[in-house]
DNA sequence: CACGGCTGCCAC
DNA sequence: AAACGTGGCAGCCGTG
């Protein structure tokens, strides 16, 4: 059963029950209620439901036009559900996939529903209306007669794949806002801990750290030309140049080739300046509270599918503060992360049977050294990062040809989708997610200099953007794909996790994600149960997407108190 | 003085 | 000073 979400202009909500099963859609059911009654009857339809199957369909799945609007009031009410619909996410897959191009769906002119969404909903129970007036049930039945009518490149249906992506996306909207409803669990006091010890007691506001100030001034000193402020690009180079640096620019990698005494303290200071602007007191103070780590995750944020975040860097969490990522007393963090994913989802997607019989060992650059394709896992890796970012320097272009030679099918897969780029023509993840088509102003360009004209340095401008655009092509059917396969994996892990508690906090629940890595924190005595299930359900999201595909997708897991201690 | 672009560094 | 993909974010700095 589908259960639309209507909010109305006079503070009611319309619930209406869809009958799936059958064609149009028909409303089966209207009920209205007070938008503060709205929690109460979620957790009643969701109680009253048949209990989870593992069947897509089973159950009970709320459509509603944004979950990030509507979920987090209910969470806030300790109401869950188990699966939704999300409009709006679906939309933006519907209208841009080459799957339901030729729908008319796809081509309807925009509307209200691809406005972007407001920001986070005020203070209050439910900030449910939506500025413009908008039609859930209209919009489901849209979606629905698009996803039907989606057909592949052969003209033949191609819904189920597209439906599994819906699915999947939807999900992922409903585990980022119990995520953030969540929070990861972090240890103040280590946090003010490790930043006294790096840089020096909390300072007062607008005053530097006594070991960060101490450190400028080893930098001027050391510089000889005067007081500087390290902080300031321009006021940093023209002293350098002034001491006699070779310097061109400011940035650690250039600086770390000279040799001078001031270079060992400045990396020093940017280190740590990096340490207090990006994850200092100030951050602290923004982003923690009540011992948890609130991040704003935005699924389908990326064009490529991956999540984005909208404030507190959760998803640049650096290696320097995971110590202050730290479970409660008596529970512990699962971490598990995909080894090599996107190498593995190359060789499940492309079908290439040396690189998959590479993808069966634990640690696939290993796999490949095993295939005699190269010599050592460094190469390994190098020529995989190269094969699927375009790189054609350094070691990832000297691996290429041996990479090319060893697994044809994959790089075949590849340089097909960079091809494509640089025609201009968009590209599709395995599940049916498709890549923009290049700005007005690059198929302008490209065009132009096709139908010739124009010097040979504007033509080369051309040929050099068309490179990029076959970068970014590339790039996507693999990042794309591998960031379908983790939806899944978390998809299917939440319900699994989701059985072991009545409430998202009361027991094991995912606290973290990070493109092929997730984080749950569990009750320590259920920690050896909450592996296993992170290793089923990865295993089974890679069958879910590539049914009879020998590639494996392994995990490495660590039960761990501190999240530093996890690698 | 507000604001947008740029620089540089963090994550995968 | 880039090369080889996707992003966020803070602070600097020039401009209107």
């Amino acid at each position: 059963m589908l259960v639309v979400v209507c909010p109305q202009p006079d503070g009611t909500v319309v619930v209406q029950d869809v009958d799936r099963a059958q064609p149009g859609l028909p409303v089966v059911a209207t009920e209205t209620v007070e938008v503060e009654a709205l929690p109460a009857l979620v957790r009643a339809r969701e109680a009253a439901a048949s209990p989870t199957g593992t069947a897509p369909d089973a159950g009970l799945r709320w459509v509603w036009a944004d979950t990030a609007a509507t979920y987090p009031a209910l969470l806030d009410a300790d109401v869950r559900v188990d699966r939704c619909w999300d409009l709006r996410l679906c939309r933006t897959i519907l209208r841009g996939s080459a799957l339901t191009a030729r729908t008319p769906y796809a081509s309807a002119p925009r509307s209200a529903w691809d406005e972007a969404r407001t920001a986070a909903a005020p203070e209050g129970l439910f900030d449910l209306t939506p500025p413009v007036a908008l039609d859930p049930l209209r919009e489901l039945r849209d979606q629905q007669r698009a996803l039907t009518a989606a057909v592949g490149e052969d003209g033949r249906p191609e819904s189920s794949r597209l439906w599994l992506l819906l699915a999947a996306e939807s999900a992922g909207a409903l585990v980022a806002a119990e995520m953030t409803f969540a929070g990861v669990p972090w240890d103040v006091v280590e946090h003010d801990r490790l930043l006294s010890e790096l840089l020096g007691p909390r300072p007062a506001p607008g005053f530097r750290p006594a070991l960060l100030e101490a450190k400028a001034a080893q930098v001027s000193a050391a510089l000889g030309v005067g007081e500087i402020n390290p902080d300031s690009p321009v006021e940093l180079l023209r002293s350098m140049r002034l001491a006699g640096l070779p310097a061109t620019s400011t940035r650690s990698w250039e600086l770390q080739q000279i040799d001078h005494p001031a270079i060992a303290p400045l990396l020093e200071y940017k280190k740590m300046s990096r340490l207090m602007t990006a994850n200092g007191w100030h951050w602290l103070d923004t982003w923690v509270a009540g011992g948890r780590f609130r991040p704003v995750y935005v699924p389908g944020g990326v064009v490529t599918g991956r999540w984005a975040s909208d404030g507190g860097g959760a998803l640049q969490l650096p290696h320097q503060v995971r110590s202050a990522v730290r479970a409660d007393p008596g529970w512990v963090l699962v971490v598990a992360d995909a080894a090599q994913l996107e190498p593995r989802i190359l060789a499940a997607m492309s079908g290439d049977e040396a690189m998959a019989t590479a993808g069966q060992a634990a640690d696939m650059y290993e796999g490949m050294v095993a295939t005699g394709a190269v010599a050592t896992r460094q190469q390994a890796k190098f020529g995989m990062l190269g094969a699927m970012y375009g790189g054609t320097q350094g070691e990832s272009g000297r691996m290429l040809p041996r990479i090319t030679r060893a697994f044809p099918q994959a790089l075949a897969l590849v340089e097909a989708a960079a091809r494509a780029g640089e025609q201009g023509e968009i590209v599709s993840t395995w599940l049916g997610r498709s890549s923009p088509l290049p700005s007005a102003e690059w198929r302008s360009a490209h065009s132009a200099a096709g139908a010739e004209g124009g010097s040979a340095a504007e033509q080369e401008a051309v040929r050099a953007q068309a490179r990029s655009w076959g970068r970014f092509t590339r790039n996507f059917v693999v990042q794309g794909t591998a960031a379908e396969w983790a939806l899944c994996w978390m998809a299917l892990l939440r319900l699994r996790l989701r059985a072991l508690s009545e409430t998202v906090t009361g027991g094991p629940h995912l606290a973290f994600f990070l493109h092929d890595e997730i984080m749950v924190h569990t009750p320590a005595d259920l920690a050896d149960q909450v592996v296993e299930m992170v290793q089923e359900t990865a295993h089974e999201a890679g069958r879910i997407l590539f049914e009879g595909s020998p590639v494996e997708f392994r995990l490495t897991t660590a039960v761990v108190t501190a999240y530093s201690d996890a690698k």
